[in-house]
DNA sequence: ATGAAAGCGCTAACAG
DNA sequence: CTGTTAGCGCTTTCAT
């Protein structure tokens, strides 16, 4: 390892081949016109002297890294992970290599982060949420490459978008919930503010209890978003201690909808018995927990394929205008709701 | 957004401000002379103009990208993503940027990856597991770069370690449910050899039974891996018709374990009062489902903060020789074993 | 503290 | 199908 001697170049393999480097650097694309011969003898050429592809060069004298930008949250959320799988699976096929970054749910973060991977000039970022600091919207806008936001339906977009009402989610959960005659209802969520979707979802709750004219304010903050297991558990202990009627609680994600089930059953609370639980994102544990949890399906999956499909598109000029691709999570009732 | 007209470049900030092109350079570098009143101007011209650093050519001409690439089985594990948030975490302060990818827990998607990783220049490679195609071993071995392999105490590592035993790891388990007077033991993972840390896990368990002179035969094969907790339930419904007599089944990671236990609580059958449940990584369910999940925590999110560490020591010069470190990983007995 | 010259390793553009 | 020339936008190096 580390060896000291310098390595080779497109022109050494051009060289011992007896080409010009161009005709090296034709080698190395796939559709490029390098006779069979040639190409196979470069390739031997490159081989023999360990030769690796310099992207480097490549990238700044073609103007093109073959790199989408993509800013999530959290690496450590199955649904975000799901995304960004969709999306590397739908970029692969055309070269292009997904450069990653975590804001930690921070605006500010996320500022500082959209300023470092635009300096590495990928052809299209993609962003997780519509709100941004306004420097970075401005760097955003001034980006000169295509723009994605997902997870979020933002009032003025960017760019282009793949996303999904928050609010509107939770409002379906509410309706379901109160169809079947349940009003005493509670949210768990993390602390206001820092994780703009949560604080959506606990949004479209108030709204929605509203609209059915129900009590509004029996809304729990477990923490720091994300809210984790323990902390929807620790939450739902208080909830069952202050507000002891409660018939329903929607909780922010499946994971504290989990913590608080485990917690019902801790205290012998049952469920939904005596009170149901929802979650969202439709994560693993909701389907196979006992019992299974009611949660929300936003498709994460599916929004990063969405978004992938659409870089394509508008890279290939096959989509000037922006656009807004609008997916419909799905409300999942199970077995922790009646 | 995609204007035509062209991105400006630090020759149009130094004709703005007045400077040569070598000052605008120095004045975004944190460490270099510049008058602080001569910096100000340079600033304050290329934010008029909207200007953005290039990376790219300064990557070429530094021959220095400061990215970190790094390879994971999947995104979608919070192992491997507290391996990512440690190594991201220790490394951002010194600038160096994470490039990552998935192998999908395929060796030959590990061997492509690598050489597209290797094309961008990384100033070092951390790769997960010490097990490669041959090519991808010469690869990294003719990188002229720091390699670290982590998860796994390879026979013959190429550079550098961070990992642990998994095998050693499995034992420990197995001489505890001995030491409790269990002897009926079953092994849950994946079908064999993809996932090489799994295999390793599996034949780990085979060789402990055996120094106890038990049987080991008893071993559930779950699928392709990564096994997921519906795997993990399937395989233990699996195991419960049978081998009813079994007294503790060790599962290959936390999320099949607690699969596993959810088989129980559906069939009725009692843990660990008739079966005793471990798993493995110490998953954050495993410390609130209900019983609590016996575990073994390798330590993630160590094992990436240690190889930052490690890497900018060894980029700073401070450590010549491949170093080795190896993580203890910690036995957590909970609720579900006796 | 600032500047001038040169060039990193590739490929666009043009030629044949 | 292959080659020549020039240059992408920075930073190294050597000045002053």
């Amino acid at each position: 390892m580390t060896l000291p001697r310098k390595a080779p170049t497109m022109a050494d393999v051009a060289r011992l081949a007896g080409v010009s480097p161009m005709t090296v650097s034709r080698a190395f694309k796939h559709d490029a016109s390098v006779s069979d011969a040639t190409r196979e003898a470069i390739l031997k050429a490159a081989d023999d002297l360990g030769y690796v592809f310099d992207s480097t060069a490549s990238n700044l004298r073609s103007q093109r890294t073959n790199f989408v930008a993509v800013t999530i949250p959290s690496i450590n959320n199955a649904n975000f992970a799901d995304t960004v799988r969709g999306l590397s699976e739908g970029l692969k096929a055309r070269g292009l290599q997904i450069l990653l970054g975590t804001t930690d749910y921070d605006i500010f973060e996320e500022e500082r982060l959209i300023e470092q991977l635009l300096r590495r000039r990928p052809e299209a970022i993609v962003v997780t949420g519509g709100q941004h600091t306004p420097r970075a919207r401005r760097m955003l806008e001034n980006a000169g490459i295509p723009v994605i936001e997902t997870w979020d339906l933002p009032p003025s977009p960017i760019g282009h978008v793949v996303g999904f009402s928050n609010a509107a989610a939770v409002r379906a959960m509410v309706d379901h919930f109160v169809a079947r005659g349940l009003t005493r209802i509670a949210f768990i969520g993390g602390d206001a503010d820092r994780d703009t979707r949560g604080t959506d979802r606990r949004a479209g709750f108030i709204a929605a209890m509203q609209t059915h004219g129900l009590d509004a304010t029996r809304l729990i903050a477990a923490g720091v978003p994300p809210i984790s297991m323990r902390e929807g558990a620790d939450a739902m202990g208080r909830l069952l201690d202050t507000l002891p009627d409660t018939e329903a609680v929607i909780c922010v994600s499946d994971l504290s909808a989990f913590g608080a089930l485990t917690e019902c059953q801790r205290r012998g609370v049952e469920v939904p018995g005596r009170i149901s639980i929802a979650g969202f994102g439709d994560y693993e544990i909701g389907a196979i927990s006992v019992p299974t949890l009611t949660t929300i399906n936003p498709f994460p999956r599916e929004i990063g394929a969405q978004t992938a499909a659409l870089i394509l598109k508008v890279l290939d000029g096959e989509q000037a205008e922006p656009a807004t691709l609008s997916i419909l999570p799905r409300l999942l009732p199970r077995q922790s709701s009646r």
